[in-house]
RNA sequence: GCCGGGAUGGCGGAAUCGGUAGACGCAGCGGAUUCAAAAUCCGCCGCUGGUAACAGUGUGGGGGUUCGAGUCCCCCUCCCGGCACCA
């Protein structure tokens, strides 16, 4: 055996081994049960970053773990290969994103293969291979037909200079991000995924999902947004029709009859209606303003900036009167439309009722503009004399309270014959009159907009239509896909550049045989990662999407990745599953049962603007800090501290993992992440603390060398023992139980491998080098080492290999016998402080404890001859007097 | 703005069901070894007072429940993730 630890060697070893075997092959037969343990794939950016290395390392724990106590696991790996980057890329380097892709691809696989994970790599997927997305067109053309997807107008962010569509992430306070322009809204005809068809399916499942975290289910289960509510109409008259014709979009309000509906989930204030208010895009704006120009330039306004949620939220409330009134349709009273640049025409009916006094965001808009605002609801007055009039301060248009927005202590006032009703009975009553007229009715409405999923870029799967001009949108047939992207391509950032190839665009009609154009926007990524789970099981399956195997394999046993993708990326990967299942492709109704969350790899960003507001980010190995300015290593001159944010491409603050492999080995590396903090928090990067992880590799090196240089031994196996190694036999078998604990169930290992620290730490005090003594040592290396190998699977190879030559390593098994022990300590409190210790038998009664307990020396002094109050005791735990 | 998280020594973190706060590791300090250094080994290490025993204090801030609160409840601050075209 070596005496020095040489990562290098020994994982170079372990890695042609394990190669050579293909033991992380899954069996698609097997006896043994499946596990199937899958890391999100990553887009191929270029570089592994250390995102990846925590990612792949807590899944190859997981798996490795699995391995060793006898399943059969599936643990494969691809690419989520087509996406903006590529194109990015591309515009710098004037390189095709498909070749810049495989090339990444081929440096990422290196790397992945260089951290000895156990991955099956005969299931290698890439996304943007023809026989991965044929499949995806595929099933495209099926839902088309099933008016599952279907095409309408949606809103985008527009570059006036490029003249192309930007990423909400490309616009930057409101300009595009190579030219500078001011952003406006388009809207442009796309399809649409009908993913609100299924928004009550998404939301009751998230019930049948207990092996996924409380928080990842309540983000989801808020982003669907169910609500229940009423939708009801303002009745209204046009005033004479202007020449020019208003723009009607179809969506949302109706022109034509003259009625103006809304969606509420505060009925009950209905009779507070101050005003209306609707989106900028609205049909009724667009009619308002053909002859007011005033109007019409605050539309325009309106249409300025991205379409970002986010930005929308947080822009300043702007509102103009449309100069239309609608009927309120209970009073009968006039109410005023205003156009209102926070109503969001893609939610709802794209038109609000604004009931100032009773909804914080209308309170603030009426006080901006001089509209009424007008109570109808209050506090009933309370036994200590409070109410809205008293204890919580009375009803006043100065300012807002909480109370006005209460709906469960709230009643109608002001109301007429609903005065007096609770929330629940004033809309019961309310929405029954509505329905009476005509004019309205209860309704469910899910926050959940339909999925667009058109992307006007090139690197991306080619939406399977041919667009006639006699036949309309026709799917390709199965027989004609797939539908091949020329990889031949350079983007050059103005527009898709698959518009200008005539050979892709020009092409017959499959219905018709006419000349016909083929659709040149491509999906969104997201659909690729929607299913790639699924092919994971059949990637070879030429006959169709997915095969049998699918079903055998799925639900994922264990699915783990970032956190950021708590909400999209696993919403339409549920959605995916049952649009296959819908299609009979799978029996499943949820694609992962278990799902991890990884805390986010953070780490601080540096940049520097230039003169027009651009600006230029540099990786933290770039910069380091003199006298706490953060200086450029190449120039010397300061540069600006952003935030701590995640590792990210965009902020150029990824660590590179790679020279800390080169340095200390994949072990450490994989050690180093796992030990820092655990899985589910974010990690805030920095180097310190992996010379620590390596020490350990090394102590435990030294210590297995040090034992096997004094000749072969057998693990202990019953007898007698010296206490010093009978205490850490106890301690070992605590550990076994433990880290099994810790990996299975709790999946936090860096408390898993503290304790195998200890354990080394202890086994080096141990002394003695009798036969029993050196066979106690053997047991705890033996299993030290097989329970570290999920983490550091390389080392416990090698020492293992030397520990048990020849031998297959086993996960431990807990010797319940070795954990026995007499007596115990307990803490002693009084009064809740800390006094004292107290040693009693383990088998000591409750009243035994006491007795002793209020005997001690600890106890005699704080009570002084006084009987105690009370003692608490907590078995196993402590002693509490309360003198 | 809305939704979801987080905050514990100089640093990363531990405390699993309300029961010893600071495991394990990093950094630091002291010592051993060495011609010297690296590596390694041993010891100390929240803060305040004290030679010490010990006492007080301490888990972002304020309040509460409890024999007992890092953990539960209410309010607040800051940080992070997501917000539908980054992936």
């Amino acid at each position: 055996m070596q005496e020095k630890y040489l990562p290098s060697d020994i994982e170079r070893a372990a890695q042609t081994k394990w190669a050579a075997s293909q033991i992380y092959r899954a069996s698609d037969d097997s006896d043994r049960p499946g596990y199937y343990c899958l890391s999100m794939f990553p887009y191929p950016s270029g570089k592994l970053h250390m995102g990846h290395v925590r990612n792949y390392t807590i899944g190859d724990v997981l798996a490795r773990y699995h391995a060793l106590r006898g399943f059969n696991v599936l643990q494969p790996m691809g690419w989520d290969a087509f996406g903006l980057p590529a194109e990015n890329a591309a515009i710098a380097n004037n390189v095709p994103p498909a070749a810049w892709t495989y090339a990444n691809i081929d440096h990422m696989r290196t790397q992945l293969q260089a951290l000895g994970f156990a991955i099956d790599w005969s299931r290698e997927l890439a996304t943007c291979k023809p026989d991965y997305y044929r499949w995806e067109q595929w099933l495209f053309t099926r839902l088309f037909e099933k008016g599952v997807i279907y095409k309408k107008m949606a809103s985008v962010n527009w570059d006036p200079v490029d003249a192309t569509v930007l990423a909400n992430e490309q616009v930057i306070d409101g300009r595009g991000w190579r030219s500078g322009a001011l952003v406006e809204k388009r809207d442009i005809p796309m399809y649409f995924f009908r993913i609100t068809q299924y928004a009550d399916e998404l939301l009751s499942g998230l019930d049948k999902l207990p092996g996924w975290p409380e928080r990842v289910k309540t983000m989801q289960a808020n982003w669907i947004g169910k609500s229940v509510g009423v939708r009801f109409a303002f009745p209204y008259q046009l005033p004479p029709p202007s020449p020019l014709e208003g723009e009607g979009r179809g969506e949302g309000g109706e022109v034509e009859n003259g009625q103006l509906w809304v969606f509420t989930t505060r009925a009950d204030t209905i009779m507070g209606v101050t005003f209306c208010a609707v989106a900028a895009e609205h049909p009724l704006a667009a009619r308002a303003a053909a002859d007011n120009p005033a109007l019409a330039a605050f539309i325009a306004e309106c249409k300025q900036g991205s379409v970002a949620e986010a930005d929308m939220a947080t822009m300043e409330k702007k509102g103009m009167d449309t100069g239309f009134e609608v009927t309120h349709p209970l009073t009968g009273e006039h109410v005023p439309v205003w156009v209102g640049n926070y109503v969001l025409m893609s939610y709802g009916e794209g038109a609000v009722m604004a009931v100032p006094a009773h909804d914080e965001r209308d309170f603030g808009f009426a006080q901006k503009y001089g509209l009424p605002i007008n109570q109808v609801i209050d506090l009933p007055p309370s036994p200590t004399g409070g109410g809205g009039a008293g204890g919580e301060g009375a009803f006043s248009t100065d300012a807002w309270q909480e109370w006005y927005g209460d709906k469960i202590r709230g009643r109608c006032v002001n109301s007429g014959k609903y005065d007096g009703l609770g929330y629940d009975a004033a809309v019961d009553a309310i929405a029954a009159d509505l329905e009476k007229l005509g004019l309205g009715e209860k309704k469910i409405q899910f926050r959940l907009r339909d999925w667009g999923i058109s992307r006007q870029r090139y690197w991306g799967c080619p939406i399977p239509i041919v667009h006639c001009e006699s036949c309309g949108d026709v799917p390709v047939p199965a027989e004609q896909l797939p539908v091949v992207l020329p990889e031949d391509v350079v983007p050059d950032g103005s527009g898709n550049p698959l518009n200008r190839r005539a050979d892709f665009v020009h092409c017959a009609c499959p219905r018709c045989g006419g000349a016909a154009r083929r659709e040149t926007d491509t999906m969104d990524t997201f659909v690729e990662s929607s299913w790639y789970y699924a092919r994971y099981a059949c990637p070879d399956f030429a006959g169709g999407m997915l095969d049998a195997r699918a079903d055998q394999w799925l639900p994922v046993d264990q699915y783990i990745g970032g956190i950021e993708h708590a909400i999209l990326h696993l919403l339409y990967a549920r959605f995916f599953h049952k649009l296959m299942r819908d299609e009979g492709l799978l029996a499943s109704d949820e694609p992962f049962a278990n799902l991890l969350t990884q805390g986010m790899v953070v780490a601080d960003t540096y940049y520097r603007e230039a003169a027009d507001g651009k600006k230029t980010w540099f990786n933290p190995a770039d910069v380091e800090l003199r006298d706490g300015v953060a200086i450029l290593k190449t120039d010397g001159a300061p540069v600006i501290v952003g935030g701590t944010e995640k590792m990210s491409k965009s902020k150029n603050n990824g660590v590179d993992p790679q020279a800390l492999i080169d340095a200390y080995g994949a072990d450490t590396a994989r050690l180093f992440t796992l030990f820092a903090a655990p899985p589910e928090q974010s990690l805030e990067w920095s180097d310190a603390g992996v010379e620590g992880a390596h020490r350990f590799l090394k102590r435990l090196w030294k210590l297995a060398y040090e034992h096997v240089q004094g000749g072969a031994s057998t693990a202990f196996a019953g007898g007698e023992l010296p206490d010093a190694a009978k205490t850490l036999r106890r301690q070992l078998h605590q550990t076994i139980q433990k880290v099994g604990d810790d990996i299975e169930r709790r999946k936090q290992f860096n408390t898993a491998i503290a304790a195998v620290m200890e354990l080394m730490n202890a086994l080096g005090r141990l002394e003695g080098t009798d036969a029993v003594t050196r066979s106690v040592r053997q047991e705890v290396l033996e299993a030290a080492v097989t329970m570290l190998a999920p983490m550091v699977p390389h080392i416990a190879e090698a020492l293992h290999a030397e520990l048990r030559p020849g031998a297959a390593m086993a996960w431990p098994v807990v010797d319940e016998s070795a954990l026995v022990q007499d007596e115990i300590e307990l803490m002693l409190q009084v009064n809740g402080k800390l006094r004292g210790q107290i040693r009693v038998a383990t088998t000591a009664g409750r009243t035994a404890i006491e007795t002793i307990a209020l005997a001690s020396e600890a106890a005699q002094k704080y009570l002084e001859g006084r009987p105690p109050k009370k003692v608490v005791v907590v078995p196993g735990r402590l002693v509490n007097i309360v003198p």
